[in-house]
DNA sequence: TTTGCCTTGTGACCTATGTCATAAACACCT
DNA sequence: AGGTGTTTATGACATAGGTCACAAGGCAAA
């Protein structure tokens, strides 16, 4: 999102982090602006018996964990890398001089966290209103939006287990109800992969 | 939000709207930044079957329906004057030049969407993951932390129905929970108003 | 090739919440 | 004072999705 050299010059440090390690626990507190290079990155909360509900996932070029940095706030989810994976780390308040510095990149941030905003919204709106089927249709639309071409058939690589995390359904009821879909003939299951 | 002053200055424009008056809806074109002067206004999303999800109430000083300004999308849902509501209109270019201009303006811009990106957060979090005794008290708790002093009581000034709304829940149920956690006091109920 | 782990799959059963119907209390007009 | 709409309330019943248990296929490491 922040160019790496921007980034650089107000004095972002690389981090080298492995899979599996937690970045930053919900209930910490945030001093620091987080962008990927290369790996992935999840947000997600956990309830009590132990479920998680992934609030969002992150790649190559994004950034994670931003707004409790505007709200002097602790972080509302955990944040662990999917896979190794390599950031750059910038204190707040280097992040704010820089922001005041380039309002091009500071609106392109403010564009993002809008973007972020429209995922909830669709999210919640899902969840609240509408049954298995439509939500995962509704995901899986969004991700072909977003990553596919509308002409030809996207591939989704997420795990059942991934999306039951998305939409806070329980992997079985995404197993069943994708089988559903494929009878229904709203996508197709090729070795195990959604295809739509 | 921003200062009235800067507001007329880049042009905007007063609208009274009378109650239950539809600002925008749900997939309408974005091209304006309204905010409140007085008044309030709910933004919704409706389905099927004519079930209200309310994805945020907005009062005086609050703008609404900025996010799709920043992603040439349309709305993701509609927008309703509660009340009868007094509001500043901008169109977004101008909004962009304001923002541009004024640095302190753009920064508390930000700061709210990530407030409102938390707030989304919650919500998701309770309602992926928590049963309708967690998600209300946790609604509460949140508008108490906004709008009260923790040292003493609060009353609720929302209907179940409102509240129903904000959850994605059925009145019954809030109405039935409501009950139940007064049994077990986690809340009072003084002439039907919630305290905690 | 064996071990272990993750993913997909399926059946049987359970429960929180939705749905529907009906009513009393209250608020707001006229 | 009466009429109308909204809010709170309660009971009976229905159901989508959760829970639990168990298994087979795939994949990676040793």
């Amino acid at each position: 999102m922040i160019p790496l050299a921007l980034l650089k010059q107000y004095g972002a440090t690389k981090r080298e982090i492995s899979a599996q390690t937690v970045i930053f626990l919900e209930g910490d507190a945030a001093h620091t602006y987080f962008q990927i290079v290369s790996g992935n990155v999840k947000m997600f909360n956990t309830n009590p018996d132990g479920k998680e509900f992934v609030q969002g996932m992150f790649e190559a070029g994004q950034s994670f964990g931003e707004p409790p940095l505007f709200q002097n706030s602790a972080y509302p989810a955990s944040a662990q890398a999917m896979n190794d994976t390599t950031l750059y780390a910038l204190p707040k308040h280097q992040l704010f001089k820089l922001l005041k510095d380039h309002f091009d990149v500071h609106l392109a941030f403010t564009a993002m966290l809008t973007k972020r905003l429209m995922y909830k919204a669709m999210i919640l709106r899902e969840i609240s209103s509408h049954d298995a089927k439509h939500r995962i249709l509704t995901l899986i639309d969004h991700l072909k939006n977003e990553y596919g071409q509308p002409s030809e058939k996207m591939e989704v690589n997420l795990t059942r287990q991934q999306i039951s995390e998305l939409l806070g359904i329980r992997v079985e009821t995404v197993i069943r109800t994708v089988k559903q879909l494929e009878k229904e003939g709203e996508i197709e299951i090729k070795e195990r992969k959604i295809l739509r």
